[in-house]
DNA sequence: GCTTGACTTCGAGTGCACTCGAAGGGGGAG
DNA sequence: CTCCCCCTTCGAGTGCACTCGAAGTCAAGC
């Protein structure tokens, strides 16, 4: 590895962030990332900066903001601080739902943990039953 | 309406448990539910109980678990008390990815809220600036 | 000089959970 | 009698986010 310093490779990026190679430079292609820095071969070379933005992305990701909704958002960060306000604007936005999803969980989470208790009351009649 | 008592048609059940009458159909087509009582005209009538398990069934969904796993506990409980353990232990599953589900949701939500933090920021120089 | 890993474009395939529409029929309430 | 809601089967379509594979090229490292 002679890149020391010189920033991550496609393989390594995707290791780190935790999408595969392919989905990295679809979302290159679908205009989540900006172009990726490349070396004299051709071959992109994340920078620190570039594998965290991957990061937050995984994280828009991963709670649930639809890909299209990333894209704006990284269409807003492409055109500089002017855009700052929508920006928060959809962060808040997208806040929002997070919470909602939680509360839907916490509540649907109950009725989950209830019918264990009846299914625990069920079994231990059960093995009272069946250990005498 | 001349059935007072005789149970909820598709259309009200389905506007009762929030899902379609095509939805509710598919439901029963794919083993999720046990074949809906009917009335002479063989009209589907669900009765309490079986709204019960369509809510508890959409709070399962809502909650993330599979159509898949879904299914298999309808199995399970079309089979009786016997399958009490098993039940137990698939929803104890169910409740750990439910958790797990929250806590990624609670730790993702901490690096939107921190963009939000920045933005505000932000958005407040630039309303400094531009107000004076 | 060969292997390895990267590059490109392209389109097709996957999995999930619906979702819809067509076609044709039946029964009950006003 | 006539709506309207319901029934059936069937298969196709939708939306999302990947995911994969093919085909061909290129350059660096051993």
């Amino acid at each position: 590895m002679s890149h020391i310093g010189a920033g991550a490779t496609v393989s390594e990026a995707a290791a780190k962030v935790g999408l595969s190679v392919h989905t990295l430079r679809w979302y290159e292609q679908e205009g989540l990332v900006e172009p990726v820095g490349r070396d004299t071969a051709g071959r992109r070379r994340y920078s620190d900066g570039e594998l965290d933005w991957l990061v937050l992305l995984t994280k828009l990701r991963s709670t649930g903001m639809p890909v299209r909704d990333m894209r704006r958002y990284a269409e807003l960060a492409r055109l500089g601080d002017g855009t700052v306000g929508q920006r928060l604007r959809l962060f808040q936005e997208h806040r929002e739902r997070v919470l909602r999803r939680i509360a839907e969980l916490q509540r649907d989470l109950e009725a989950i943990e209830y019918k264990i208790e009846i299914y625990g009351q069920m079994g231990c009649e059960y093995e009272a039953t069946s250990t005498g």
